[in-house]
Order: structure tokens, then sequence, then C-alpha cells
DNA sequence: CTTGACATACCAACCGGTCGGTATTATAAA
DNA sequence: TTTATAATACCGACCGGTTGGTATGTCAAG
């Protein structure tokens, strides 16, 4: 399956792979990418080493074995790229729902093509462990619950500042706008065009638009 | 990884699994739900001839390749099950919006725990195969687009009737609506709770329900 | 006597994981 | 300050097992 060359594609700002410096992080980085691009179950580990340069004595030595690679993973890389992209910007709003679109907007306009290309390395991680490990399903279902949280707290915030409609259920409709987004970006990337994507996310802004009130 | 037992956990309608008799088909039906479950960069050609019964000489005789087997399986399998389940219910309706609005109740209601635990076989492949096979992704990319085109007609014919607000795009929401529903499904499965699923659901349907004209 | 439908035996490549060994550094007693 | 001890941080050859794929053989139907 080598249609995908595996030059530096890489995605969504290089964020702290370039400062990793020690092994233990390097490892974390490599396996992230190749877990990301492969799936975990067909990531290999002689990739990750040949990809750092690391021997396979220093993976066994940090890390007990794949799941625990694995776990590190989401607990380490993925759990912080969604909480610093889409957690904590909501937590400083002081308009809820309209940073939640913009922050919508935002990701559609920035992303590139070769952002989408891969997906989204929540989702499609989910999509393929969850059914087959608990370790990882657990782990990664943490993860949404965090997200799910903030946007639930922000709905609610809105609704007390009368900013929202009081029919919309703040825990129905943050489990939904999460499950949009991940299906936006999934539709993005099957159809390996942006269009797409911002067609998608100009449907979930218009709903979020037609259940706020304009305080002006 | 072996936390799932594989026992007959199957899901939506064994349809005709049962009664697949000649070997192609059972083959490629074996394939199907070693590919559901471990992927297809993961699914094991023994496994499905363990499962089977059949002959490696018999897998290739019908297949020339494990990619062939895969889109055998894209096309005749999963296509075959979205344009069922969601495709032609959608082409004889004659009150679009609300038989959307159903096929969804519908599809809330009839699913166990069970049936959502190994989430969407068209889009936990998509996710992995797209980002990495042009193969897989074309052919994966045309099950999208006819789901997509069944749900514009039906939204435009339901604005034709008026039955539907004029400020929203066909295009747009047919996007959407494909995008959330496969999220709705992601979600329940990671959080292995129905309860997701159909508030994940609810939410959708609000939104439709918001933007559609009552006719009485 | 050919052809399609299998069955069996086998292959190199790769998999995750282990092992014995070593170079470097921290700790602490003399 | 020197020196013995011990823990840490690797290294890379090697292991049994599995992978997708192939070459050859059988055998009934036409």
């Amino acid at each position: 399956m080598p249609e995908l060359n595996e030059s530096e594609v890489y995605w969504w700002r290089p964020l702290d792979a370039a400062v990793a410096t020690d092994t233990r992080s390097k490892i974390l980085f490599a396996a992230y990418k190749e877990i990301h691009l492969h799936g975990f179950q067909s990531a290999s580990l002689n990739n990750i080493l040949a990809h750092t340069g690391v021997s396979k004595g220093a993976l066994y030595h940090y890390f007990p074995n794949k799941t625990e690679l694995g776990y590190a993973v989401i607990e380490e890389v993925i759990a912080d790229r969604i909480f610093r992209s889409f957690i904590q910007p909501l937590q400083q709003a002081d308009d809820p729902v309209q940073s939640l679109i913009e922050l919508i907007q935002q990701a559609g306009r920035s992303f590139t093509l070769k952002d989408i290309q891969m997906g989204c390395p929540l989702g499609s991680l989910a999509q393929e462990m969850a059914p087959i490990s608990e370790g990882f399903r657990l782990r990664l279902n943490k993860i949404y619950q965090l997200w799910h949280g903030a946007i639930i707290e922000a709905l609610s915030r809105a609704q007390q500042q009368g900013r929202l409609i009081p029919q919309v259920v703040p825990e129905q409709l943050a489990v939904m706008v999460v499950a949009t987004l991940e299906g936006c970006l999934s539709a993005g990337m099957i159809a390996q065009d942006l269009t797409r994507l911002t067609q998608c996310g100009a449907g979930l802004i218009q709903y979020l638009q037609l259940i706020s009130i304009d305080k002006k």
C-alpha cells in the first residue's frame, strides 16, 4: 500500500515535534505520526525506529510494549492537541456561541488540502480501536468527555446570558457539534476537497446562528 | 489485542450473509466482517479463510490480491448496504424531510448496544484507507456521492413543495446530515452508550424540524 | 482433452518482542 | 577526592510466529 509518499506532509502545526529532543519524546511523536498514518494495528515499530534513528532497545526501555506506547500517544500527544485547539479557547470566551462559531470558521479557513488529507487523529484512532480494545476506548472516551464538557459549559453559559434560545439542550447539542465537526473533517478527507469541508461547516454554523439570539 | 470475542456479535441484519452459499460470496462476506472488525490493513486473509473453511487457493482463484478483495467488499457489500438502508427509502418518499427524520429516528430506535459497538462499516474504512490509498478513496467517495445526491434531491423536492425554508442550501445540508449521522454513530460507539447516539440524533432532528415548514 | 474450481505446500518479508551486553551517569562509602 | 556500586540509557542480533502471495497438483464437468 505504498501509494502515499511519507514525506513531510505533516499537519496541524508541527507543535512540539521539533522541540522534542530527548529519546522518549522522539519515539512518542514518531509513533503518533505512524499511528495517524497507518492506524495503531498496522503501525510498525520498525518504521518508527527507522524514522527516529532510535534503536529497538531504547523503545522497549521507555515503553513496555506496543499497546502502552499507543496509550501514551493518546494521553500525551492527542489529548494535548484537542485540549489546546478546541477546549481551552472555549473556556476563556465571554461570548461562547459566537466564539464556537468563530472556532469552526477559523478551522475551516486555516485548513489546507494537505491538512485534511489524513483526517482527525482522534476520530480515526477511535474508529479503529474503540470496537476492539477497552483500554483504548476508555482513554479516547475520556478526551471526548472533556471536549463535550467544555461545549456544554459554554452553551449553558450562553443560555444564562440569554444568547441562546432556551429550547436547546446543551448536553444534546454538544454531542452533536463534536460529531458533526469530526464528520465534516472526515467528509473533506474522503472527497479530498476543501469545499466539502466548508459546505459541511457552513451547515453547522447556520444551525448555531439559527438558535442564537443577537443581543444588540 | 484479543479483548473482543469474535462470536456472533454481528450487526445490522445478517442480510445476505446466510443466503450466500457459493464460495465467492462466502469469501466476500467473511472479508467484509474481518475488514469491519480489524480494518483493511490488519485484516488477515488466513482469518477469513479459517472462518469460512475455504482454502487459500480458492481465494486467489476469485480475487487476484488482497487489495482487489477490498475493492470488491466496498463495491458489492458496503455500497449495497448503504443503498438499501439510506438511499432507496429516500427516493420513494413523498414527504422527503419528514421521512428523513423518520429514517434517523428509526435507526436510533432499532440500534442495540451490540449494533453500535463496531461503528459504521463505511465510515471506519474511509477513515483508515482514504488517506493512504487512492483506489480505496475513489471507491468510497463514490458511495458518499450517491448518498449525498439522494439527500440533495430529497431536500430540493421538499423546498419545491414548500415544506422547507428557502434559506437552506440542499448541497450544504446534505453533506452535513451525512457527516452528523456518521459522527453520531461514532460517538455512540466510543461511549458504548446508546443515549449518546440518541442525544446526537435528537440534535440533528431538532435542526431539521426547525427548518421545515408544517403544511397543515 | 481441456477448463474452471479448488486444495496443499511452501516462500520470503515482516511482525512484536526478548536477550545479553555496554556506555554513561548518579550515589555513596572510604 | 578517590573509588566501588548501582542504576539508567541505550544497542542490535535474534526469536517464533504471521503476513500476503505463489507454484503445483487434483479432479469433476463439459
